[in-house]
RNA sequence: GUCCGGUUAGCUCAGCUGGUAGAGCGCUACAUUGACAUUGUAGAGGUCACAGGUUCAAGUCCUGUAUCGGACACCA
């Protein structure tokens, strides 16, 4: 027979939880425990080695600054999942890094040198630059870890990427001179958008359009033009090289095919009448002025109708480059001094105010010139043989597109997307999607890996050998490398065990604003270089507003910093707050007043625990007396609540489970449970006090599991003062969780 | 133009496969040196935007209307 162990309250229970206290130091303690590294986990026979595997990459945070509270969100979803995943006893592996974030982090540093010393990247030099870019990100980076941790982020550190260290550096290179070597990589003269403030290439996806007020000015080019054409540009008109009209529009078909020569203000000009199915007749004139080399669609046109000669008239400033008055005027400048002409020359017909979009660099706010630009592309529709593919509806070696790839990825239910009505936001995103151009014109970043010499061209990861050879001056577009995040962090082009193991990862957890950016290109990374999925499931997080639904933004000055709140209410609370009322894809309001009673909360897992410490210091676990009526009922709505909050994980519905626990643990468990129980503990019917002890303690070790991924914090701070029979493990991190049926203990 | 989402308690929002509504904060009254005032008990407060429809039964499914917001595309 048992001799009940006399036990005593510890110390630390008469006080009020107290966040700060406890914190860091669990957080120090679970990183020397290895449990967060899978590897360790196996050797110390928490996980078998043929456990199932459950793998997060940790999408990088940018080496700007600082993290904010999307990231708090997006740390806390992650964390509660790989949490969750290791308790079941998973090989689980949450893989921590940082994003270089090319364009963004040089062009802060710039403008950091610019404001402290006047000089530009010119006056530095490509070196001098890119190592105080170097030590900036150094810093930056250290900051977002330290940060990253205080949040409670189980993540594998000896694991840690950075998407400009060496071995990311060799996926990057590989993946370009693969692509390059199946024509899927190409160079070409092509329309791009040009950004004319920071002097480099935009993708599509960088582009913020902003409505404005425009005219739209309808004109002849010369008295004798026999057309007249509209434009809210008219500067652009001394680069046209023709007139483009619907093919069946009798006003105009009688010109088609010829050719008029004129000089308009001061620049000679030839433009030939085309017909082109894709004007539209009733538009304005019906005529479209056709100047190929600044507009993309016009580009089209003159491929269309073979137009070989495409002056270009604007330069990478801005500024127009051609003979007369015009040259080197603003385009701005130049629009009024080509409309004044027009009205001098009797030509303007017309005036209309516009509203139009216009398309600005989302990163310095500039506004975007189409210009024809020799640059590396990445063709989506070109047609090639997959050798190698996992991807469900794909078969290997058969033909594909990198669009197609794309498609089918998330066609075929091979990958989830949460809450599903993202798909068709992907789906049409994909359909819109046009060669995607990868050069940049800046210093920070991957470099093209392709030398020139004459006419010769080289590609490959290491540079060739003789002399005269120059390396292209470009560097990759950010997203290129992030493209590659799932399994250069896991160490490909080498077949790493961790490759084979983790990959596809299970889940993909990020803001829905990040879908195209990110989430489709790791989905045409992953399908082409490996034949596989990135990811099973993306799970979207919305966007953390203030509690006025205001989007946080420096303009408004209602940036929270996570950290602040962290101090003052502990990391828990912050964690609570930014999942319960949070739907995936779905914006939350952030109140403080919320976090706050999320802090009384853990004080009230705190004093739960301190009642049932205080009321079984004579507790036995040896099997007594058969429960009572009562006892079983509580144990059956424990294993419930279990059983509710294991389906609503499964499920991704993160925020009921949160919810749910919550719900239990306080007006369950501390207002219902305990309160009845004070009688039956200071009766006199032993039997039924003992095991109503073994009741409450069950209740006690079971909701510590099922909040930890919460909660951790304040669970494993409480779990680390229990009496150790009542420990399955030593540390909650690594405790087995309860099983939704069967035994609870 | 195409697509998508919201409209539920004073505020901010949950509510999965349909069964006479929930949380946090706020409000009212009472209690309390008793695990916890970072508290407890009780309570007020909602015709779940509107109108039709399906159903024994609809915030929950369907149709339409209003209104707010978002994404994408874009024509000169």
């Amino acid at each position: 027979m048992s001799n009940p162990q006399k036990t005593t309250v510890p110390e630390l229970f008469l006080q009020p939880y107290e966040p700060k206290a406890h914190e860091e130091a669990i957080y120090e303690k679970w990183e020397k425990s290895g449990f967060f590294n899978p590897d360790v986990c196996v050797e110390a026979g928490i996980a078998t080695a043929d456990a199932p595997t459950f793998s997060i990459v940790l999408p990088p945070p940018n080496v700007t600054g600082t993290l904010h509270m999307g990231h708090a969100a997006m740390l806390a979803v992650e964390d509660i999942l790989v949490r969750y995943h290791r308790m079941q006893g998973k090989r689980t592996l949450w893989i921590p890094g940082t994003d270089s974030a090319a364009i963004a982090t040089q062009s802060k540093v710039e403008s950091l040198i610019y404001k402290e010393k006047k000089l530009t990247r010119h006056d530095l030099g490509r070196e001098e630059l890119l190592k105080q870019i170097g030590e900036f990100a150094e810093a930056s980076k250290n900051t977002i870890i330290g940060q990253t941790k205080r949040m409670g982020s189980s993540l594998d550190w000896s694991r840690y990427a950075y998407t400009l260290d060496d071995k990311r550096y060799r996926a990057v290179m590989t993946a370009f001179v693969n692509m390059y070597r199946d024509g899927l990589i190409y160079r070409g003269n092509r329309i791009v958008n040009w950004d004319p403030k920071g002097q480099t290439t935009i993708s599509d996806d960088e582009i913020v359009y902003e409505e404005r007020q425009a005219t739209l000015y309808t004109f002849k080019y010369s008295p004798d033009f026999p057309i007249a054409v509209a434009t809210t540009r008219p500067e652009t008109k001394v680069g046209d090289t023709a007139v483009a009209v619907h093919p069946d529009d009798e006003r105009y078909k009688q010109y088609i095919g010829q050719t008029f020569e004129f000089v308009f203000c001061d620049v000679p000009v030839s433009v030939t009448i085309v017909a082109d199915s894709e004007v539209d007749p009733e538009f304005g004139t019906g005529a479209v002025g056709v100047t190929p080399a600044h507009s993309k669609i016009d580009w089209e046109i003159a491929n269309r109708a073979h137009l070989t000669r495409r002056p270009q008239v604007i330069n990478e400033y801005a500024k127009m480059s051609v003979t007369g008055r015009l040259n080197g005027l603003k385009t701005e400048a130049a629009r009024v001094v080509v409309v004044n002409w027009l009205k001098e020359q009797d030509l303007l017909m017309a005036e209309k105010t516009v509203t139009q979009n216009v398309s600005t660099a989302e990163r310095t706010g500039a506004i975007i010139e189409p210009l024809p630009k020799l640059q590396w592309f990445i063709a989506v529709d070109k047609e090639f043989t997959i050798t190698h593919s996992e991807i469900p509806g794909v078969q290997s070696g058969s033909t594909v597109t990198l669009k197609s790839l794309m498609v089918k990825a998330v066609e075929n239910d091979a990958i989830n997307i949460f809450p599903e009505r993202f798909k068709r936001v992907y789906y049409n995103w994909v359909a819109n999607l046009h060669d995607w151009c990868i050069s940049r014109q800046i210093w920070f970043g991957h470099r093209i890996p392709v030398w020139y010499r004459n006419d010769e061209i080289y590609c490959d990861v290491k540079p060739p050998t003789g002399d005269g050879w120059e390396q292209d001056p470009d560097t990759l577009d950010t997203w290129f490398s992030s493209g590659l995040w799932t399994f250069s962090t896991l160490g490909w082009p080498e077949e790493t065990a961790d490759l084979k193991t983790y990959h596809p990862t299970a889940v993909l957890e990020t803001g829905y604003d990040i879908i195209f950016f990110w989430v489709a290109r790791m989905i045409l990374m992953s399908t082409y270089h490996l034949g596989q999925i990135p990811f099973r499931n993306v799970y979207l997080h919305g966007l953390v507003r203030d509690e006025k639904n205001r989007k946080m933004s420096k303009s408004l000055g209602n940036i929270i910093d996570p950290l602040d709140l962290i101090a003052k209410y502990g990391a828990d609370a912050v964690r609570l707050s930014l999942i319960i009322g949070a739907a995936p894809g779905n914006d939350l309001p952030l109140s403080e007043q919320s976090i706050k009673g999320y802090k009384n909360f853990t004080n009230k897992i705190w004093n739960v625990t301190r009642f049932i410490l205080t009321h079984t210091t004579d507790y036995s676990n040896e099997p007594a007396a058969t429960l009572t009526d009562r006892d079983q009922e509580i144990l059956r709505a424990l294993q419930d609540t279990v059983t509710e909050i294991t389906n609503d994980i499964e499920k991704y519905n993160l925020h009921l489970a949160a919810q749910k626990a919550y719900h239990y643990f306080w007006h369950e468990l501390a207002d219902k449970i305990l309160e009845e129980s004070k009688p039956v503990l200071s009766g006199t019917d032993s039997a039924a006090r003992l095991t109503r002890q073994q009741v409450l303690v069950t209740c006690l070790t079971t909701s510590l599991k099922f909040l930890h991924p919460f909660v951790p914090y304040v669970t494993e701070t409480i779990w680390q003062e229990m009496p150790s029979d009542w420990r399955d493990r030593d540390f909650l991190l690594v405790a087995n969780w309860p099983t939704a049926s069967g035994k609870l203990k």
